[in-house]
DNA sequence: TCATTGATGTGAATCGTAATCATTACTATT
DNA sequence: AATAGTAATGATTACGATTCACATCAATGA
């Protein structure tokens, strides 16, 4: 997903272009891991200082929300990243250090054969964790 | 594991054996899901109202730490379960309304090939939400 | 029993997140 | 371009979960 893509995606649903957006936008399509909701505030605040955190809050959870980012809870913070393939289900590697990501082409479920009588399943969540190269 | 385990290995590491710790292993003991630390705190609190919620947090970490517990972030909380069989790897099925699991006897990690050059894995996790049958 | 060492309670601090609401900025229309 | 309508924002406040510092207290083993 790219930015423009985001902006059509944020059109659809009637939102509308605002500075702020703007820079969550550019700033994680830059990024190519998780960052956390407080990282992209402290970005927010070079250019326009007087961001509140509940603005960044609101539209990264709108964001997650359309599938123009996916979102993760890594100890204890939530995390954000650009929707890498949009309706391509996968899953990822997660650097413990820097937030980095390697895509994981396949999914659990395909390949596990679950036996789990009677549940209603609603999502699943398959990450690994490491140190990737660079922070080893 | 059991309780009595549990004290083994906080023996085998100079833990003390303490109310607050017997209670919270009992209280675990007895349950077949994950547990809120804070719900934890509120069982404690009915025979030691002065319990500190330090004291639940020091040695719900420190259980978790020894193998004793297994931990989970559930939609920003931390939860608690007796580690159900300690040295076989394994995952779960949670109940997102009630934390009742049930055990997911097969590893992805054996299933999948996973392709991750240069990368130090330290661990993973899956997991799969739902409602359980009482639930729905 | 006593001394040592670890565990606890207190109380407040911190951290991440959410709610409220008046003000401001978009957008489409005139 | 001015306007109206609506959505987005910032300020403030609040909240729940977790952690800290430190003095006191209790379990252990000599």
């Amino acid at each position: 997903m790219n930015v423009e893509k985001a902006w059509e995606t944020l059109k659809e649903h009637s939102f509308k272009r605002t500075k702020n957006r703007e820079a969550i936008l550019e700033f994680l399509a830059e990024r190519d891991g998780y960052t956390a909701a407080m990282d992209v505030g402290e970005f927010l605040k070079k250019d326009n200082p007087g961001v509140s955190f509940d603005t960044i809050y609101r539209n990264l959870t709108t964001f997650a929300e359309l599938g123009i980012l996916e979102e993760t809870d890594l100890n204890g913070e939530r995390q954000y990243r650009m929707h890498c393939d949009p309706g391509v289900h996968h899953h990822h590697f997660i650097c413990t250090i820097c937030g980095k990501t390697k895509h994981i082409p396949t999914c659990p479920m395909d390949h596990i054969a679950v036996n789990l009588p009677g549940v209603e399943i609603q999502g699943h969540k398959f990450e690994i964790y490491g140190k990737c190269p660079q922070c080893q």
